[in-house]
DNA sequence: ACGTTTAGTACGCTTACCGTACAATTTTAG
DNA sequence: CTAAAATTGTACGGTAAGCGTACTAAACGT
């Protein structure tokens, strides 16, 4: 019996019994499995594993070697892998799947010229970043030459609660979802300044929201600082963050908070006026545990 | 009768007689409709759509609208599309996608910082390219803030054809594949000065390729030029172009040949050193046929 | 209030997909 | 250099996963 059959036992609707937010979507009667599986082979592709032969793929993945097979045909057809020899890489063609995302996101494109100017002016890398499920993602980067331990580009993820973004995006979240968002929280002490107290946690995003900013310390790496401040849409709501990084060192918490913040007020202020309409989408915690089982 | 059947009667491998590139991918039976479809909904979303509905996707797509809603249900369901009453929009995890193919090509990581030099010593942008059939697809870019009419960012396509990294690109592919890259383009007239005749455009190829740089005056849009040199693997295939932009003018080309060519070639000399191994994947112009046909 | 468009549900049909099994080829090991 | 191991490619019967039509319900526009 098809999964879809289920629909007649369970009479009528899902029932969205559960405080979901409004529109979430549930591994229904209507699932295809194919698309899932398929996009699971693009994912097995990675930083430390550009190519891959087919039955790496299938080991990786979990799937049957006949199945990944069928499904790089596909994909090879359609022109997002390219094979030589026995290796499948992954082409140009798949970014284009995320440029679909960053064009839909207009705040992308009116930040970069404010951004360049931002991290000329304070010689420091500036980033734009939003919320999905656990992690910032960032959406727009300009860095300055200096050498990080951390190397970041669009596209990059890092966890929500231990970053400037991060916070000031999960603070100014609607309050169910911001409670949500800190009782599925997991944090971990990525070194020995991180705060890793759920309750700790929840008392600094009040303040993260009350202030303004969110300002964090050598939380996520030793050496590394940062600060954020929320962009707004039209209607004011929080659609992005914004944040300059800075080395740690004597001094650094100072100028972060009297020489960069206020520039990156001014830069917000100047974002918040310029773009025009569309405000959409600052991502949402809803989607954190709907996630596919091999996760991150 | 499945279309997989067919094996049956064609007897046994596809017989490649056509002279394709080795490892190409025919529509053969192994080909997984659902995924192809899957992936279109993802393309249906773009620049001038950041938002759709149900319907109008099943429109953009031609897809019936039960199908369209089991994809996006599917998509939804793995965190790809989010949902705001009827409307359906891109998150920030279809970027993780595209993110898993800019990892997998090193050079974009190595190549960055020395752009950034080069980008502030010029003060011009400066991009990074490969090759995906006809187009030209950015890979990595450091913007300055001058206004452009253009606005790239990583991930977008400009056609290969009229534009300097395209021209380096096609012009160092190996003879079979630039032949047929020849023989498939299809330039247009976007300006007065835009080489629109195939025979030109192979002799301009041929000179780009021994004389090691493309310059483009003007030949995408007007007020644009551009110059664009081969970045080189270790085993001295192109792997990539580095190209730089600047607006045009009397002595525009001066500038660009006496100026910026040798930095750009400085540059990559810095790239071709610096990276250490894996070397792969330029990308080809095998691809050029295989697109879905709703192209572009 | 009424027609029109859109979203959601139901369900029978069948094809598109599955996975096992086998053959052909390449790689590793001894 | 040959045997064993691993990987890719092919074949094919079974079926459930996915299809699309048809209907209902809700939302929208005027």
């Amino acid at each position: 019996m098809s999964a879809r059959r289920m629909r007649l036992a369970t009479g009528s609707r899902p029932a969205a019994d559960t405080p979901r937010p409004a529109d979430a979507f549930d591994r229904g009667p209507d699932y295809v499995q194919s698309l899932h599986r398929g996009l699971d082979v693009i994912r097995a592709f990675g930083v430390d594993r550009p190519a891959l032969s087919l039955a790496e793929i299938a080991r990786e993945t979990g799937l049957s070697r006949a199945v990944v097979r069928r499904l790089l045909m596909t994909l090879g057809y359609l022109g997002y892998v390219d094979k030589r020899g026995r290796e499948f890489t992954l082409t140009p063609r798949v970014l284009d799947l995320g440029y679909r995302y960053l064009s839909s996101l207009p705040v992308a494109q009116f930040a970069l010229p404010v951004m360049e100017r931002l991290a000329r002016g304070i010689d420091e890398s500036c980033s734009l970043g939003v919320l999905d499920g656990r992690d910032v993602v960032y959406v727009q980067r300009v860095a300055v030459r200096k050498v990080m331990t951390i190397n970041l580009s669009v596209g990059a993820r890092l966890p929500a609660y231990c970053t400037s973004m991060g916070r000031v995006l999960v603070a100014n979240l609607v309050d169910a979802e911001r409670e949500r968002w800190l009782a599925e929280v997991e944090p971990a002490s990525r070194t020995q300044f991180t705060i890793a107290d759920r309750g700790a946690l929840g008392r600094e995003l009040d303040r993260v929201r009350s202030q303004g900013f969110a300002y964090v310390q050598q939380e996520l790496e030793l050496g590394l600082c940062s600060v954020a401040v929320p962009v707004h849409g039209r209607s004011g709501e929080t659609i992005a963050a914004l944040n300059v990084g800075l080395p740690f060192g004597p001094g650094a918490r100072a100028r972060a908070l009297s020489e960069i913040l206020p520039a990156l007020r001014r830069a917000c202020r100047e974002i918040d006026s310029t773009y025009p309409d569309r405000l959409d989408a600052v991502g949402s915690a809803e989607r954190i545990d709907r996630r596919t089982s091999r996760g991150a």
